[in-house]
DNA sequence: TTGTAAGCGTTATCAG
DNA sequence: CTGATAACGCTTACAA
């Protein structure tokens, strides 16, 4: 292939050079099948000789599909956000999708604006990732005649396509498993918003307790690390839990720290579990026991799914369920 | 705004509605002080009433911008990565522009295919972010007439734009302040690819070392946690080092989990410094002395750079270089 | 200040 | 199986 790589070639200049129309040309891009070998092979080479790539605005145009996809996340530099976002622009790669990314830093006016500027560019489908859905996104969505799949939360009536684990059960199954070893003070240490998957959490956590009698205990911190650690350095001060459940793996490392700087022993004062099992659990220390989700997964089969509703393909199962564990680690007996 | 949202409006619509050419419509949106502000204001309603949202294709199409510019990143989930794309993000929006996110996972063939498609999709920039900038990438990028910025790497030439720290002043910086303490068995830990950022820094830290008679030692890694704590691990067992400079936070972590384990006391027997002050270091006990440098302004100030180019705004420096500086923590003496 | 009309580079619908 | 030709929704001369 020569390189003409930066003098734009038309599908015309292919047309010429194989001395074929432009629709022919088209066509073996787009039905190969339809154009007989012998041609194909010649604007084939065409193609080849020139270096031309087929304006991707213009066929967007043209056909009404811009084979782009807009992911919706709050904010990056989360690690289980960022592993997410990999198995989504994988799979994006693997079905010749673009992607377009766009961040809400969690600001409603922002993220207003992001689902216009997403409709406006035409997008085909969308992949919501955040697990502080809201009242309002819901709305929004179910607006929408775009397609959307939920990553990594669920509707409470699955009313929107979703991928995520079943996180009730899962922090059900946490608790449980404390209560079996004989636990008794075990505290749920939640984010602020009290929204949809942080809801699911709290209930299988209280659902747990409930059943053995135990009073829930729930606090609930911001996701900052600066604002963490001196919150459970305070708290750990007066409240001497047995063990605590945290919802975010970053939180837990803060909550390791301000322990270990107060003298608490982990695991045999205070036993702390964190979540979604990311780098930082095996870089803390100690190693951080954690409820582990195919985080990767997560992204690539939310947007496999959407290439699914893209496609008009069947579709068996709306609302993904992924499995979890627990990775058992040294923050726990 | 009556909620027209998804029934397409077009240009059309709106220009009957308001009772002018379609022209005028463009116009409002695009030069509004060409209009009669009275016919401005008639066209500024029925945009409203109709909900319209310029479809950002056929704009693209006809004014050959796409108001987009692409992100080439080689993996989203490392924390400095992440954090400056949020930086480029935030520019971005602030500009207007639409971004594209790809992913090489550092794999030739993905990033060759990227550099056409991110040319078909017509994008008008493009970020390059990548601190293992190999020579084929800069011949990749030389022979583009799209704008380019690399993002947190430099040029040796400085024959492309871009925006990082002085990566060989901070290593030497860096490896004097231990020289200065007396200090004569300093560590390099870098990662395998010798590459620009990678030249420079050992460069850097070189240059101290021959500076004071000392005999450079430098070990390389790979960036990955799985394998990184076991080569530490191994290494320490028989290696003592006074101070270890690390390229990556993640990686120091690792190597002061190794030592820790091994029974090696942080600081008094080994002193450890990361690079890039991610959230790693605050979070590991000892906390990580780190040389700072700006991170999300990185990716900010590379985009800022971008739309410079994109719009022909004058330029008086074309390279960059955001300021940097040692924070001392616990990891060291 | 505003309207007319010619593209932008494709896809898609017809005939042939 | 292939070629004309009309969209796609907008920007932008050029005219009025």
């Amino acid at each position: 292939m020569d390189d003409y790589k930066n003098t734009k070639v038309t599908i015309y200049d292919v047309a010429s050079e194989a001395d074929v129309s432009l629709a022919t040309v088209s066509r073996v891009l787009n039905y190969p099948e339809k154009v007989k070998p012998a041609t194909r092979e010649r604007v084939l080479e065409a193609i080849n000789k020139l270096g031309y790539r087929p304006n991707t605005i213009a066929r967007g145009l043209a056909s009404r599909k811009s084979t782009t996809v807009a992911l919706i996340v709050p904010d990056v530099s989360r690690a289980s956000v960022a592993e997410m976002i990999n198995g989504v622009i994988d799979i994006a790669r693997k079905y010749d999708y673009t992607v377009i990314l766009k961040v809400t830093n969690s600001e409603i006016e922002i993220e207003d604006d992001i689902w216009q500027e997403v409709f406006a560019a035409q997008v085909d489908g969308i992949i919501y990732l955040n697990d502080e859905l809201q009242e309002r996104n819901i709305k929004q969505i179910l607006e929408t005649t775009v397609p959307v799949v939920l990553c990594n939360v669920q509707e409470e009536n699955n009313l929107v396509p979703s991928v995520s684990i079943d996180y009730e059960t899962a922090f059900y199954e946490a608790t449980k498993s404390f209560i079996d070893k004989g636990k008794k003070d075990i505290l749920l240490v939640a984010t602020r918003s009290a929204y949809s998957v942080n809801a699911l959490r709290e209930k299988g956590y209280k659902k747990a307790m409930q059943e053995a009698n135990l009073e829930p205990n729930i606090i609930r911190t911001s996701g900052r690390l600066v604002i963490n650690y001196p919150f459970f350095y305070d708290y750990l001060k007066t409240n001497k839990p047995e063990v605590a459940i945290v919802v975010r793996d970053s939180i837990a490392v803060s909550m390791i720290n301000a322990a270990c700087d107060l003298g608490i022993k982990i695991p045999d004062d205070l036993e702390i579990m964190g979540f979604q099992n990311t780098k930082y659990s095996k870089m803390s220390r100690p190693t951080l026991t954690s409820i582990d989700n195919p985080i990767y997964d997560i992204g690539a089969v939310s947007m496999r799914l959407l290439t699914k509703f893209m496609n008009n393909e069947p579709i068996d199962n709306e609302n993904v369920i992924l499995p979890h564990n627990i990775l058992w680690r040294n923050s726990t007996k």
